[in-house]
DNA sequence: ATTTTATATTGACCGTGGTCATTTTTTGAT
DNA sequence: ATCAAAAAATGACCACGGTCAATATAAAAT
C-alpha cells in the first residue's frame, strides 16, 4: 500500500494557509477571495481546490484553529463554580465567535456536521465547548435534577441564542452578558 | 407628493413571485437559479434585482410567507397546555424548518435583523414565534419562578438547538421531538 | 538511466449572483 | 396631442467560487 506524502504537498498546504491567514489579518474573514490566497501563496487557483475542498473548508480550519485557541484558554484557568464566572471564563470564546458577522454566520453553519462520517473541525469545537462546560458544571453547585450532560447542551443552546440576539434589531436593549445571565439563572439555578 | 406605484410594477413583482413559487414546486428552495425564474416571468435580469435586494430577500419572503401559513394553523388550534402538547402544536412549524437544511440555514441567518431599522420578513416570524409560544405558557401549568417571556425565548433556544443537532453526526441517536421535550421537560417544569 | 506509474499543479473555462449605463414606458403638465 | 421628467425594464458585463483536461513533477520499478 503505497503512502506517498509528497514533502511538496505540506508545503504547498503550508503556503496557502500561511497566506490565508495573513489575508484575514489584513481584511477580516469576510473579506477574503480565494484569487487573493493563490497569489499570495505563488500557485495557481486549482491548487488550492485540491487542497480543500471549497473556500468554507479553509475557513473552517482557520476559525476552528481560533476558537480551539479561545478554548484552551478557558481551559487552563481554575474551573469556574458560579454562573458569573461560567459567562467570564467564556468571555474569550463568545467574544471571537460575534467577532465578525461572517464567523458567526459560518460557525452555526458548520456547528453540525453536513453529513454522517464528515465531521469538521468546527464541530469537533462544538462538542469540545459542550464538554468544557459539562465538566465544569459537574464540580459546581447547580441543580441536580436532570443530568450536567444536558444542562451543557442547554447552556450552548442559551449562548448561541444570547449572540444571535445580538444581531436583532428587535432586541437590541439588552446586552450580551445580561441576556445570557439571565438565561443560565433560570436555567441551572431555578428557585423552586 | 409623488407617489406612483405604478400597475406594471405590482404585476410585475406578482410574475416574479409565482414564477419563483413554480420554480420551488419543482426543484426545492436550493435549487433555485435567478435565471430560471426571470425566464419563466418572462422578464430581464436586471428587473428581478430592481424588485428584490438580492436572491436571498425573495426567499426570505416565500419562506416567511410559508412559515406564517404553519403559525396560522398552528395559533388556529386550542392553545396546547402540556409540553408534549406544545410540541406537538409546533410541529408543523419545525417540520418546514428542516424541511430543506437550506431552508433551516437560511432561517437562522435572518433570523435576527441584519442591521438595525432593516428587519426582514424572517426576523417577524421569529418574533411570532415567540410571542405565540408566550401566550401559550401563560396559561398553562409551567413554573412561575421566571416570566413566561423568558420561558418562550429559551423554548425557541431549545428548539433551535434541537433542530440543529438533527443534522449533527455526533448527536443523531435521538430523535428530534424527544430530544425537544427533554430539554423543554427540564426548562419549563423543573423539579424543585 | 530509463521507463512507468502515481501524484501535484496549472490555467482556461464555466455557472451563477449581482451591477449599471442605456433604452423603453408611464405619468403629469401644457 | 405633445412633450418633459420620472420610473421601470433591459441585457451586456463583471466578480468570484469552483471544475477539469492537460501538463509537470516526484516516486517506484526495471
Amino acid at each position: 500500500m503505497r503512502k506517498p506524502i509528497q514533502k511538496r504537498t505540506i508545503k504547498t498546504r503550508a503556503k496557502l494557509l500561511s497566506a490565508a491567514e495573513e489575508v484575514i489579518r489584513h481584511g477580516g474573514y469576510e473579506a477574503l477571495r480565494v484569487e487573493e490566497v493563490v497569489k499570495a501563496a505563488g500557485v495557481a487557483k486549482g491548487t488550492f481546490f485540491a487542497h480543500f475542498r471549497d473556500k468554507d473548508a479553509l475557513m473552517e480550519i482557520l476559525i476552528a484553529d481560533k476558537l480551539n485557541a479561545c478554548l484552551d484558554q478557558a481551559q487552563s484557568e481554575t474551573p469556574p463554580k458560579t454562573v458569573p464566572e461560567i459567562i467570564a471564563s467564556l468571555e474569550p470564546v463568545h467574544e471571537f465567535m460575534t467577532s465578525e458577522r461572517y464567523v458567526f454566520d459560518l460557525l452555526i453553519r458548520y456547528s453540525g456536521a453536513t453529513a454522517i462520517a464528515d465531521i469538521g473541525p468546527i464541530a469537533y469545537c462544538f462538542e469540545r465547548y459542550f464538554r468544557v462546560v459539562m465538566m465544569w458544571l459537574e464540580t459546581a453547585e447547580m441543580r441536580k435534577d436532570v443530568p450536567s450532560e444536558l444542562l451543557a447542551e442547554g447552556v450552548q443552546a442559551f449562548a448561541i441564542q444570547a449572540m444571535s440576539l445580538q444581531y436583532c434589531a428587535l432586541h437590541s436593549a439588552t446586552t450580551f452578558t445580561d441576556r445570557l445571565e439571565t438565561y443560565l439563572d433560570a436555567w441551572l439555578t431555578p428557585a423552586g
